[in-house]
DNA sequence: TAAAAAAGAATGAACATTCATTTTTATCGT
DNA sequence: ACGATAAAAATGAATGTTCATTCTTTTTTA
């Protein structure tokens, strides 16, 4: 008898095939046949990687989701003054938008939909702890102002998200003074 | 003979069902049938007054975005002053996000998904452009940065819709002074 | 009374999931 | 080192359902 081992390969493949797609058509309107296609398995083989098909966007959405967050917060220090952490993670989470575009549109879609279940959307709002944390002490020390975590998401982080897609749909080209100048509203919108 | 008179409650049901359902469960996961019966009438029924489901979304889209900027813009001024202009129409967004929050999320989905045709996609920007006007004038005269018009969209106007979104979630509530922060740090982040 | 509007049932295609087989892999005795 | 073999992994085809759209008939309207 073997061991479970289910090559790690065709997992990674369904993961892509499925962000790709799903970017480009949407969740319902891709089937589970074109995702094996693509991922160059039989649409059966789906099956011994993933519940059924809302499993699998499920689990998706985490793994991009965790990508996300590991790649924001790496290298992230709890002791470092707040506004150069929050200036690190901001310019993290701008560079993986710019060089992970079709993670980041996956998640903008997952974020914007009913595609995802409650239960996963919870979990993944989980990954951006430290975020959070840098805040509150951001707070506490007076630097930023006392305002709503949601807000303070919204001002600083979110706009990021629209700037991407519109590079993304190519309505216009982000360089790094349009990024420096887009770093400094986002302090701007939320320095005490 | 009669002339063309089909009924406007009957298009309006149909809006209506379309955007809930939509909202609710995403386009390719809700059935004509379905958004026949919550508009009282025949699937049939719904071909006479849209071509297919596609032309459905992209009209409902197009309807609510027309909607949505006639209630930003209303009684907004050529002449104004730019300060005054922009917080106008920002708090009128607000209001707007906040009433009709069905309309809100739908536009949100229909932005951040394939959902909608490319060609009313474009359809929909053309309608912002007094926002766009009053941001070149408030460039010439050196009271908002000389920075991108999307960059300027992004930090002022786009955060909103992640509040609403929020909100809508039931994750927080938005007061006054919630709302009257938003509206600084939008101002802060932008001004000159 | 004739054209427009609406209806409900019928049609056919698309699709998620399952089933019956085949292929691959890892371990075993020799 | 070598088949042998049994479990795991993978497959392609079959199944049954769901749904957009069309067709034929009925109802409403002018």
């Amino acid at each position: 008898m073997a061991k479970l081992q289910k090559s790690i390969e065709k997992r990674e493949a369904l993961v892509r095939a499925t962000i790709h797609l799903v970017n480009n058509s949407g969740f319902h309107a891709t089937p589970m046949s074109k995702i094996a296609k693509m991922a160059n398995v039989s649409p059966a083989t789906i099956y011994l990687y993933f519940e059924n098909k809302q499993d699998l966007v499920n689990k998706v959405y985490l793994d991009v989701k965790s990508k996300f967050t590991e790649y924001a917060f790496q290298n992230h220090n709890k002791d470092t003054p707040v506004a150069e952490g929050f200036e690190k993670i901001w310019k993290r989470i701008a560079d993986f938008k710019l060089k992970e575009v079709e993670e980041a549109m996956f998640l903008a879609q997952c974020d914007n939909t009913p595609m995802i279940d409650e239960a996963s959307r919870q979990e993944g709002l989980k990954h951006l702890q430290p975020l959070l944390d840098l805040w509150h002490r951001g707070k506490q020390e007076g630097i930023i102002k006392p305002i709503s975590d949601y807000l303070l998401y919204a001002y600083s982080i979110n706009p990021l998200s629209f700037l991407m897609l519109m590079q993304q749909r190519g309505v216009f080209k982000i360089d790094q003074d349009g990024l420096e100048d887009a770093y400094q509203a986002a302090w701007d919108s939320i320095k005490n």
